[in-house]
DNA sequence: GAATCTACCTTGAACCTTCACATTAAGGTA
DNA sequence: TACCTTAATGTGAAGGTTCAAGGTAGATTC
């Protein structure tokens, strides 16, 4: 037997389609009783809208479309996997769904988006990774295609699309100071060149860390490439500048950082104390290092709270421009030590 | 002004909206001449087919559900984004889409797909992580909904639904060989008893790797959860019973055994040349242990070929259960030595 | 007792495409 | 010329929903 309908149910029924309807869509404007009989009668013929003819009709899918970026790096990895779980629970309880785009640039990504809101697929976007070049907010804003993004639009942070960010700093300055409570006052701080708007953020936290402290900090200051050995290698320079101790802009560069402390210990300091690293991978867990974690999962409801407010001229107002702050898991130094070379 | 249609071109062109149809789904259809000159028209006037309307009367979305499973593990990680990223791709190429979906359990995942197939939202479904109490594929089957799955199915493998698995033992085997080429003689396993199913085979690849040599191998043979500590202390415990080396069913053990081995090396073999991981993790790279590679891209796109033959009656055939051969990633125990406590 | 209001329900139309079939034009054959 | 075939294009209907507008009955007002 084929699928019913609403015309199919409001014929067994006794009532309009549009009764029907009305249960589902607005039961207040239908009688209880009449109400009550149509949802049992629903509920027992298994009847779904269709979301096609839904669609069709109201021009809405409720389905939002975000690009799945390539893996980068799997040590700091499952912050996008987390991300993108987040995004996914937060969607569904609006009764929405995200769709998956890959693209090998911001253009290409932008094409697909675009492509895919043309053809009603999607509502809406969720943009992530922003940085100071970024046309995408411009050009989606130019077609009037609702969206909201993960990160500030750095090229002009008055933009009017409601955006999260984080802020990379707070946790990084609270590590700092953390190495500093435990004694550290000179401390390096090794940044990634890989990621450069996050690592501006990252570094000013860590020059935030250490105000009041009275010395040169631009020798104390290293930027190197991602991975563990650069890691090492950053902090071994930094030992011979007279650190202790270093904030890290990843957990990769805080692993090789703390290999290296190990190698060539400071007395009085345990090594997995005088390094702080980013992001709290499992092996930051592991080698019980401290680590700044991003708050992705409010970031998320924040997002799609903004993205529902944006589409559905609901009452619920939210704040559209949001930066949240980045916490320091601290640990107490006694993980399994690490020793690398 | 609003969107073109099928209509509105069909008057400007001074045809049918028909023709118009056929010259983009059927352009054989169509006179060249006037094919040329509605395909231009559409360049120009930007038309694209409404998804939904399109969806309302074929019945169809090219819309792919699957489940974004939680993050397990970071370190192992990526293994999911890489396998979602690609599967993404490969939908791309066919004009397909992923959307995805969370849940606490199979049940839930169930309920979720079901839910969106039956308001004609997805046409089909991909599953992942198959265990032999199963009850997925049998639900599926019964409403009559279009899937495939990554990983056989356990519980019954003659079901007749497409699917694609790693033969996870083959690169184990290979693993283990490698060690035995290197000169080990006793070298023991180390499975995670947090992945039953999976696990089985990677032990299983340890002891086809072992065939020929004659000894007690059930001493040698290590069940221990997930976690870089847990890979140490049992590491020490083969240790204990005369193991050089090592093959482990994640990169986290393996990081864990390797540190021990750095702890207290075996005399004529390095550290890194005496353990392979499972994964191929950022982490095995920097520390220069082989490591086992899934081929999850291969997969994907194999799953969405079948996926695709299931949904479209094509001619291209496809294997409807194929396995792949996980292979070992062999390195040279050169990268950053490691030490753990 | 007619006019007005309210609560509830129904009807016609529209959303845009594709399917199935009908029609026309062009060309060939007897 | 009449007839047939094939290629090219056109027409009506259907797919399932929601919007906007309309109708009906009963209660309320003056």
């Amino acid at each position: 037997m084929a699928r019913p309908t609403l015309i199919s149910l409001a014929k067994e029924l006794g009532v309009s389609r549009q009764t029907v309807s009305n249960v589902i869509n607005a039961p207040h404007l239908v009688k209880t009783s009449t109400r009550e009989r149509v949802r049992e009668h629903i509920e027992r013929s298994g009847y779904r809208p269709s979301a096609a003819a839904r669609a069709l009709r109201t021009n809405r899918t409720k389905i939002v479309g975000m690009r799945m970026s390539p893996v980068l790096d799997g040590i700091n990895g499952s912050v996008m996997d987390r991300y993108l779980h987040a995004v996914t629970e937060a969607l569904e309880e609006r009764g929405y769904h995200p769709v998956l785009v890959t693209a090998s640039g911001e253009q290409e990504e932008l094409a697909a988006l675009i492509g895919l809101y043309e053809t009603g697929l999607i509502d809406a976007a969720m943009l992530a990774y922003t940085s100071p070049l970024d046309s995408r907010p411009a050009e989606l804003r130019r077609i009037g295609m609702p969206f909201v993004s993960f990160g500030r639009p750095w090229g002009d942070l008055d933009a009017p699309h409601p955006w999260v960010d984080i802020d990379n700093a707070t946790g990084v300055e609270e590590g700092t100071r953390l190495l500093r409570e435990r004694g550290h006052t000179r401390i390096g701080f090794i940044g990634s060149s890989d990621f450069s708007m996050i690592d501006r953020d990252r570094r000013e936290g860590w020059l935030r860390g250490m105000r009041g402290i009275d010395e040169n900090l631009d020798e104390l200051d290293l930027c190197v490439p991602e991975g563990i050995e650069h890691g090492f290698r950053a902090m071994r320079v930094l030992r011979d500048r007279g650190c202790t101790a270093a904030s890290c802009g990843t957990d990769s560069l805080a692993l090789g950082a703390l290999g290296m402390l190990y190698e060539s210990p400071v007395s009085g300091f345990a090594p997995a104390e005088s390094v702080v690293g980013f992001d709290d991978s499992p092996v930051s867990a592991a080698l019980g290092y401290s680590s700044v974690v991003q708050p992705v999962e409010q970031v998320a409801a924040l997002l799609v709270a903004q993205l529902i407010s944006e589409l559905e001229d609901s009452v619920e107002m939210c704040e559209r421009h949001v930066v949240l702050p980045s916490v320091l898991r601290a640990r107490l130094g006694r993980g399994l030590p690490v020793r690398l070379r």
